[in-house]
DNA sequence: GGCAATGGTAAGTAAGTACTTACTTTGCAG
DNA sequence: CTGCAAAGTAAGTACTTACTTACCATTGCC
């Protein structure tokens, strides 16, 4: 005969086992995660993240000292255990070869699926730089400046080569950034059934450097 | 001898005069934009407005009947009390007399004018979109889809004009607005410091006008 | 000058809020 | 089997929150 276990208490789910601190820590991460880039840090309460996760309150406070340490740790967690974090990686083999089209389709595509695929991700960002959270600003000074400076340099590099116009690359740089989060913004907070548009990554990415290598006037003109 | 009037509680400023229900409405209004812009609607505390107006907590609710219909009265304010909230106006002479330049560049600027002057907008309208407050998806639907449809509709007339090449005018917009609202964005919320791009408003339309027009490739390519 | 209408407040209340304490259960090494 | 550390909880605490009530003060009007 199985020894039921005394469900006195609510759990989430009933069959919810004991987990090791690390898985639990783990979970209640996950949790506050979702929790967190849907409301913001001050609309979500520790309560709700208790119970999202299937534990008390006490649990939260057992494995992060408060809800700062929280929401620190998830900024911590999502900025750092980065995937498509590394964009000199991504593009490296195209830089050398000085395939413009490559570089920046590349960079924008490895952009847009990686928004579309945690969009969670991007919400938390905007939120905490709202709340004028530091984290934010330290994935801004760590992640986004080096991005202007890889792409700042090669668009330097190829003006002077005479492949491209003579304009600030930083404005460049600006322009094409633009169109890939401003793009990514619509499709997970604005539009998200694509009303106004509704094209995939590739194309995306592939329109996007159209425009910014090529322009859209005519060769005619 | 002047009658000194009794001050007993802590009106914020001393002087501070009793005023009508009008102004004072306006006065808290104006008070509540700041915080909301600044902290959110969750992160604004009805106790916080009250003693950054200089009134008592139940003014507030005099005047608005909870904290929801204030933030709902503020949207409404700024979304309705539009300046620069009219594009079919302020680039209808350059519509017809089909001066590309001067529609994008026109557009281009006022919105980043209007962003500049007014920066606590862009920052209520992000944080209502995170919230998902339904003023927001308004505003989109009201203003957003209008630039689209006017943009989209005069980009596909050049396009059968043989004056832009074939592409789908809504990629178009999306790409010329990315530019727009990204740099209004790094520039009230990212990068207030502008450590990465540095540009006057004119500038900047200037040369996102001309990415999107002619392209950065070298016309010798 | 009296007096109603209106601008304004102090002092609540009930329901949260983040966070704690004191306690119970459970897996597992010896 | 046993004891003990670690996972877990119920029931708090002290404080804040949105919102209310019952009352005062100033003003313009007759």
């Amino acid at each position: 005969m199985i020894k039921q276990t005394t469900i006195k208490t609510g759990a989430a789910i009933p069959n919810a086992a004991r987990m090791s601190a690390e898985e639990r820590r783990l979970q209640i991460l996950r949790v506050a995660v979702s929790l967190f880039s849907q409301r913001g840090f001050g609309g979500t309460t520790t309560k709700e993240i208790a119970q999202a996760a299937g534990v008390s309150e006490a649990m939260v406070f057992r494995h992060f000292a408060n809800k700062q340490e929280l929401y620190s740790a998830i900024l911590d967690h999502k900025a750092c255990s980065g995937d498509a974090m590394n964009p000199e990686a991504m593009v490296a083999e195209a830089l050398q070869e000085k395939d413009d089209r490559a570089v920046f389709e590349r960079l924008a595509l490895g952009a847009l699926e990686h928004h579309e695929c945690d969009p969670e991700f991007q919400r938390l960002l905007l939120h905490s730089a709202l709340e004028g959270h530091e984290l934010a600003q330290m994935f801004f000074e760590k992640f986004v400046r080096r991005v202007y400076e890889l792409l700042g340099n090669y668009i330097a590099e190829r003006q002077s080569d005479g492949a491209m116009v003579a304009m600030d690359p930083a404005i460049v740089v600006r322009a094409f950034i633009g169109m890939i989060i401003h793009h990514s913004l619509n499709n997970n907070l604005w539009d998200p059934q694509r009303h106004l548009l509704k094209i995939s990554n590739q194309d995306a990415a592939k329109h996007f450097t159209d425009i910014l290598l090529n322009g859209i006037s005519s060769k005619a003109a």
